[in-house]
DNA sequence: AGCACGCCGACT
DNA sequence: GTCGGCGTGCTC
């Protein structure tokens, strides 16, 4: 028994013990008898009032006086956090500089976990029903329905037989019922790697081969595994994937969206006869529990995830393969701030095995990275009988003007009746949710305005109110206006994707409308549901946002239009030109099949755009060697690196006192340029007001020493928070 | 992240 | 006079 606080011995061991709270580092803890400890173990101690699970984390640094250590309450019976994912703890917190204990926590996601997992008991009928039992009907019913079934949980025994608790107590005390202990449930099948893939061609054979030897080698490598929709990339690493798992190995998928995860589910029950563990943020607290301690136990080979599935504890991972590598859900950005693609790198390194990066359009960084010859490139290209992709028409807005209160121009008006009438699907891209982006009156000029944020609040009109799209705030859409009192004043400015449903409708009457954004589906089965209409041609013509641009395929779909090119263009993101690239290269590979190539009508007010011309021409390598080249001539990532502080407070003038503190405090050397501070995009967000500076350096300027260094020199009142972004992605 | 300690407004 | 609001600060 340990002892307490205030008798403990002096001459006991002391330990370290990260906690999973915003800490820098981890507390000492005299060990208190617990001598056979050793890192990883998960352990309760006291902190503060109460008592908190930490992770042992190395032998007492000895910087508190001892008299002060208070003492490690018990160990946890779990299986000890494993060596490399400390190490990849470690590292996360160096590189993102978010507190040790904030990156310990995103792999102590789930603390349920540690908990012994409960014995699973059930009631099964007793050999011979005793003599003298009194039958009432609730008894009888629940005899009836173990007649001869397998043994069934108290929970399911309840509601089958309509009996409460009491009724199997009374037949177990009676002798009647007994309770069994059942084997703990296996959810997680194993895949079968002697199944038969998928014959590949002969280019196919050779990349899998290069990937797999990797695998079977246990040698960090980074391979880019790229080619277009279709040219069998998935097959391709589900080869290597195969070779991890024959070899005894785990395996983890990044994908970077959950949507996408039932259709490649069901291509990895196909391929290895059985589901993978799914891993992101909705799936419920008792699958998390079990996969936390499956993913530990070595149980579950393979886990398909969102990128906080990277924190999970694999026993022997042995292989991370990042789909859709380019795609920026990968960034994560508040909380600790990190890059997926980057942190599965990282991963690799510290447990040496290889990381695929598989995507139709790579980054310009991973681009970067091959050319340095940091990455391996293997290149599908395209087989014959495939999707090409389809012609890109622009439609010039001021030449084709839409008609009054419209959006859509008359070529893509009649385009889209055509390919309608032939009895084809047609598709509208706008990356734009709701009916309207902003309201004003038209008699005193009135903008809806968010209250918390700097942002215009969005008309839904379907819903009837007017929404903050960056903090949840909404209100009913007023008849009347705030302002000024004049009623029916009131008017929608710009098109939100319910508004060009408005306008379809009354240009194509009685065709089948579905409109597909993250107002209307929430999730897998949502996405799941839709697809299958818009395959099965229960819908005419989709309308959506860039939701609609992952990963379907959908035969009958031969026109795209997309209604707004121009949107995302501007703005101050480094990536926006890329990114506006790739969204609307993946809408456009929408369209068309094989025998039928469809159409791609783009409009937008300024056709010269570097971006849209290098998309029409289908210029994929001129467009990335100008972007590059771009980038390399400012300096901005991947030839120059890139931290972002973020001040944020409640109070203006605090903040600004903070920002301007920091800012004068900035680094001045060679190769260090500070930018700011100036207001975040959206200055005011959620009632926070927020500064932000940027410091650019040359690439061999180690960044963290850096912001290190300058943080130290700000005092920052609690009231006051500073966020590090290292490799900022979205500059809000 | 909790939880206590603090210092200012509406109550028994 | 107290109860309690949540801003601020600490936890080995």
């Amino acid at each position: 028994m340990p002892d307490s606080d205030a008798t403990a011995p002096q001459d006991s061991r002391q330990l370290s013990v990260l906690i999973p709270l915003p800490l820098a580092g981890p507390y000492d803890y005299r060990a208190n008898g617990y001598d056979d400890l050793s890192d990883g173990d998960f352990v309760v101690v006291p902190l503060g009032p109460r008592e908190v699970i930490g992770v042992v984390w190395g032998e007492g640094q000895g910087d508190v006086d001892p008299d002060n250590l208070r003492a490690i309450s018990s160990c946890v019976s779990a299986s000890p956090l494993p060596p490399d994912l400390r190490t990849f703890v470690e590292w996360v917190s160096r590189y993102t500089m978010a507190p040790l204990g904030s990156v310990l926590r995103m792999a102590m996601s789930v603390p349920s976990a540690l908990e012994p997992p409960r014995p699973r008991r059930a009631y099964q009928r007793a050999a011979a029903v005793p003599d003298g039992l009194r039958l009432t009907p609730a008894r009888q019913r629940v005899l009836e329905v173990l007649a001869d079934g397998p043994p069934r949980d108290a929970a399911d025994l309840r509601r089958d037989a309509a009996a409460s608790q009491a009724v199997l107590t009374g037949l177990v005390e009676a002798g009647a019922l007994e309770i069994v202990q059942l084997p703990p449930l296996l959810p997680f099948g194993h895949p079968d790697t002697t199944l038969a893939g998928p014959e590949l061609s002969g280019l196919q054979t050779e990349a899998a081969q290069a990937l797999s030897e990797d695998v079977r080698a246990r040698r960090f490598a980074v391979s880019l595994l790229e080619g277009v929709t279709g040219s069998g990339k998935t097959e391709v690493y589900l080869d290597a994937v195969a070779t991890a798992l024959a070899d005894g190995r785990q395996v983890l998928v990044l994908l970077p969206e959950i949507a996408l995860t039932p259709q490649w589910l069901d291509r990895f029950a196909r391929r290895f006869g059985t589901q993978p563990a799914v891993w992101h943020s909705d799936v419920k607290s008792t699958r998390r529990r079990l996969t936390w301690r499956a993913v530990a136990s070595g149980e579950a080979r393979v886990v398909v995830g969102a990128r906080s599935a990277l924190f999970l504890p694999y026993a022997e991972l042995g292989l991370i393969v990042v789909d859709e590598e380019h795609d920026p859900a990968f960034k994560q950005e508040d909380g600790v701030a990190y890059h997926a693609r980057d942190m599965a790198i990282v991963r690799g390194q510290i447990g040496n095995f290889p990381v695929i990066l598989v995507t139709a359009t790579p980054s310009l960084e991973t681009r970067v990275n091959v050319e340095r010859g940091r990455y391996r490139r293997v290149h599908l290209p395209e087989r014959h009988g495939v999707a090409v992709m389809p012609p890109i028409e622009a439609i010039d807005l001021r030449e084709h003007a839409p008609p009054r209160g419209g959006f859509l121009a008359p070529p893509l008006r009649e385009a889209l009746s055509e390919t309608l009438d032939r009895g084809e699907q047609a598709l509208l891209f706008l990356n734009r949710r709701g009916y309207a982006p902003l309201t004003l009156c038209r008699h005193c000029g009135h903008r809806f305005g968010c209250p918390n944020c700097t942002a215009w609040l969005v008309e839904h009109r379907f819903r009837r109110q007017l929404q903050c799209h960056h903090c949840g705030f909404t209100v009913p859409r007023p008849d009347v206006c705030p302002s000024c009192g004049t009623p029916d004043m009131l008017a929608a400015c710009g098109p939100g994707v319910e508004r060009i449903a408005e306008e379809v409708e009354s240009i194509l009457p009685g065709k089948r409308i579905a409109v597909m954004t993250s107002d209307n589906v929430h999730g897998p089965d949502d996405v799941a549901a839709l697809v299958k209409m818009i395959a099965e041609r229960e819908v005419d013509l989709l309308i959506g946002t860039q939701m609609v641009a992952k990963g379907h395929h959908f035969p009958f779909l031969t026109l795209v239009g997309i209604v707004d090119a121009d949107l995302g263009l501007s703005g101050g993101d480094l990536r926006a030109a890329e990114r506006t690239y790739q969204m609307l290269q993946q809408v456009a590979g929408r369209a068309g099949r094989a025998d039928h190539p469809g159409r791609v009508l783009l409009q937008t007010y300024d056709p010269e755009h570097p971006v849209l011309t290098a998309l029409i021409g289908g210029e994929d390598e001129k467009f990335f060697q100008l972007e590059k080249e771009a980038r390399e001539f400012g300096g901005w990532p991947p030839f120059g690196r890139l931290a972002a502080l973020i001040v944020s407070g409640r109070d203006p003038d605090v903040v600004d006192q903070v920002a301007g503190a920091l800012g004068r405090a900035a680094p001045d050397q060679e190769g260090v340029r500070v930018l700011g501070p100036a207001p975040a995009p959206f200055a005011v967000l959620r009632g926070q007001h927020r500064r932000r500076l940027l410091m650019k350096t040359t690439r061999a300027i180690p960044v963290q020493p850096l912001l290190g260094d300058w943080l130290a020199q700000i005092k920052v009142p609690s009231s006051v928070r500073v966020r590090v972004d290292v490799d900022p992605y979205s500059f809000l």
